[in-house]
DNA sequence: GCAGCCGAGATTGTAGACAATCATGTTGAT
DNA sequence: ATCAACATGATTGTCTACAATCTCGGCTGC
């Protein structure tokens, strides 16, 4: 998620898996041995045991006890919680950027937009991924909350998680264009506005899902199937 | 935090951490040594390392690499901060216990608050600090955001030390007579007047703490002076 | 007399090995 | 033939010893 490397090994360690994880080469219910993830990252196990208890916590990772970790599966439940918490911080977030608007916030928004369209341009999906998460995470810094912006830090990367669980269309054609509504929303100084542009914004994302049947919890059979390194 | 006993033995060492510095056994900035918490808590380093870990995360202590770990000295900003996300999330939680109040609701809501009365009248300091924090997570429960309410969990405990840090008077005088307000204001189902105690509350906190001038951060002075186990 | 440097002690960080626990496949009885 | 119990293999959880790093005291030189 951090736009730059990480600072120490284990977040290091802690970043490659969580974009494994939001780009989907880990799927939700995929076993994560720590012995395979040590020589993978050529790292100690202990460093890869401390990676997964963070991750734990951040809700990537499912930590059974005596039994390992596997990639997290949300329920339904547990999504539909997500994004209403999403709705509340981040309509907060808007309220004060919007309080706020210096030029400076503008030009740090609109680069960003541009940076988003650039990687649409050339298919970057993983760029594509961190774009997108860091729109938000840039209000946030602009709203200026240091604690709400890490806690939608694990919002968005939980999201990720449930949108690889339960998009139901294969690529579903997020582009920039609802960012863009929202920073014109902003520019004018309309909180109103840009509260229902980023309203509407993330519930675009929640109803592009599948959140009807009631669950594909089927962890052991998955890994045996899908074996995809 | 938890209402009962911890599950497993590192969330033991984690909830006794807790609440010393709750209770300001445990000073901001006192020193943590691994060493002497697994002499105290009888258990292995590797255990009260785990635990040290869980609390950075949870913002309850710092750990400088090679340094050792401290107990968190909070910045009047970061307080500020942790307030304006407490009345954040608070402001939607009560939002929603308004639109589902049920008969149960009313009665657990009642119960907590005669466990407070009664903490009061014994002088229950321990007591008096688990259930005032208790009382908002009954609310996040009630409301049913588990996520919500699990950031709230943590909110908390950064209040309690925040309060630590810098409370003007000795005793400040919160007693449960404004929870039992907003208890009131739930069951007239006025979501406004609610929301409206939930913020005099958070308000009434607040002030009564000491957030203007710069900082005490006198770490190293402060462990030598102040040797008490 | 004071500043800078160096070494001893202490504290944290890491790695490797051992013990406990769980899943799997086999064997035997009903 | 099916089910239950057991033994085996694999994986995680924990502990102990070692290495790296930092702090603090004393020493030397100016």
């Amino acid at each position: 998620m951090p736009t730059k490397t990480a600072q120490t090994p284990i977040d290091e360690i802690c970043n490659r898996l969580w974009l494994a994880i939001a780009e989907r080469k880990l799927r939700p219910g995929a076993r994560l041995k720590e012995e395979d993830l040590s020589a993978v990252f050529s790292v100690s196990r202990a460093r890869v045991r401390q990676a997964l208890a963070r991750l734990e916590v951040s809700g990537l990772v499912t930590l059974m006890p005596n039994r390992g970790a596997v990639v997290a599966e949300p329920s339904i439940e547990e999504a539909r919680d997500i994004f209403f918490a999403r709705r509340t911080i981040e309509d907060r977030l808007v309220e004060r950027v919007c309080t706020n608007v210096t030029p400076e916030a503008m030009a740090r928004l609109r680069a960003h937009l541009e940076e988003e369209r650039a990687a649409h341009e050339r298919d970057d999906t993983s760029a594509i991924i961190q774009l997108s998460g860091g729109f938000h995470l840039l209000i946030a810094e602009l709203a200026g909350s240091r604690y709400l912006g890490d806690v939608l830090r694990e919002l968005i990367s939980r999201t990720s998680l449930i949108i690889a669980m339960y998009q139901s269309r294969a690529a579903p054609d997020c582009g920039p264009q609802e960012h863009e509504e929202i920073i014109r929303m902003i520019e004018a100084g309309d909180i109103d506005g840009t509260k229902r542009a980023m309203a509407k914004h993330l519930a675009h994302i929640e109803n592009a899902l599948d959140l009807k049947h009631d669950k594909p919890r089927q962890s052991e059979l998955k890994d045996i199937l899908a074996r995809d390194g």
